[in-house]
DNA sequence: CGCGCAACCTGTCTGC
DNA sequence: TGCAGACAGGTTGCGC
């Protein structure tokens, strides 16, 4: 579910409601989840503190508190962040992290899988080293250009695949929107990245930042159960192009879509609009 | 340094 | 029906 659609779909609901409030309350009932820090530790750090503004970088979303004191929370796999407003009880499945505010609504961390985390910092440079030290360029920002991603894939034999995963390069692009990007950009998903030319990059470059944008005109997508923070559900799966689609007819040639595996990841493709690479 | 892969944790689905 | 095994949207650490 969360790549940067989703998170960032979290980010627009949760901001209106969130920005200038206090925490009063802060419950976090899974130690994993903040692990090594204690759970008392983060509890207090961010307790009575007012919220001034929620943001994302990359798949990262962060509470910016009163005092340069950050919350940075990554959603991984399953974790979903639901705001229930005052007055309303909620308790739902899977319940790791609850914060309370000062007009009675509430944020609810929850995660089936408990890989999502929370992570507390101090000090903008904190903040700043943390993004630096795992995330590269933020692709629907300005530097996100042809020759830019042309210096990140350079030289590299990686499948181009797994250079769209790998964050440190391009920060937000997950499994979904890298078969989707490709796909648009008629690029094989094991075509190694650095031997493609600029024309196909700037086809690649235009392709990531176009099924981005159609993920948050969506509000993300939805598999299983997914929702977002105002508890209704994304509708980008519905567009999907060859993503979760093996075996039904791509909607530009008819051929067959096929899935296999690169970058250690179920990954669907055309094998027509995306020919095979000759190694 | 670059890259592939197992591990983290839980639930669901498939095949025998 | 029961059960083992594979698989699931992400990131990290380890080994080659």
């Amino acid at each position: 579910m969360p790549e940067l659609p989703e998170v960032e779909t979290v980010r627009r609901q949760l901001g209106p409601h969130l920005t200038g409030r206090r925490i009063t309350r802060t419950t976090v009932s899974d130690p994993l989840w903040c692990s090594p820090a204690p759970a008392d530790q983060v509890e207090d750090a961010v307790t009575g503190r007012r919220i001034e503004s929620v943001d994302r970088r990359g798949k990262y979303l962060t509470f910016a508190l009163e005092d340069e004191i950050y919350l940075v929370m990554h959603l991984r796999m399953t974790g979903n962040l639901l705001f229930v407003p005052g007055g309303h009880e909620a308790e739902p499945r899977f319940l790791r992290v609850r914060f309370v505010l000062d007009d009675a609504g509430q944020v609810l961390f929850t995660d089936q899988r408990r890989f999502g985390t929370g992570v507390v910092l101090a000090g903008h440079d904190a903040l700043t080293d943390y993004f630096d030290a795992r995330l590269g360029v933020e692709p629907l920002g300005p530097e996100f250009t042809v020759d830019a991603l042309r210096a990140l894939a350079r030289g590299r034999r990686a499948p181009v695949k797994a250079f769209l995963l790998n964050q440190e390069r391009v920060a937000g692009v997950g499994n979904i929107y890298a078969d989707e990007a490709l796909f648009r950009a008629r690029i094989h998903p094991l075509k190694p990245v650095g031997t493609l030319r600029r024309p196909k990059l700037a086809a690649l470059r235009d392709a990531v930042v176009e099924s981005l944008r159609l993920g948050i005109d969506s509000k993300g997508a939805t598999i299983d159960d997914f929702r977002n923070a105002d508890g209704a559900y994304g509708s980008f799966q519905d567009r999907f192009l060859v993503h979760l689609r093996a075996g039904e007819p791509c909607t530009r040639c008819g051929t067959t879509i096929r899935k296999i595996r690169a970058a250690g990841r179920g990954t669907y493709f055309c094998p027509k609009c995306q020919p095979r690479p000759r190694v």
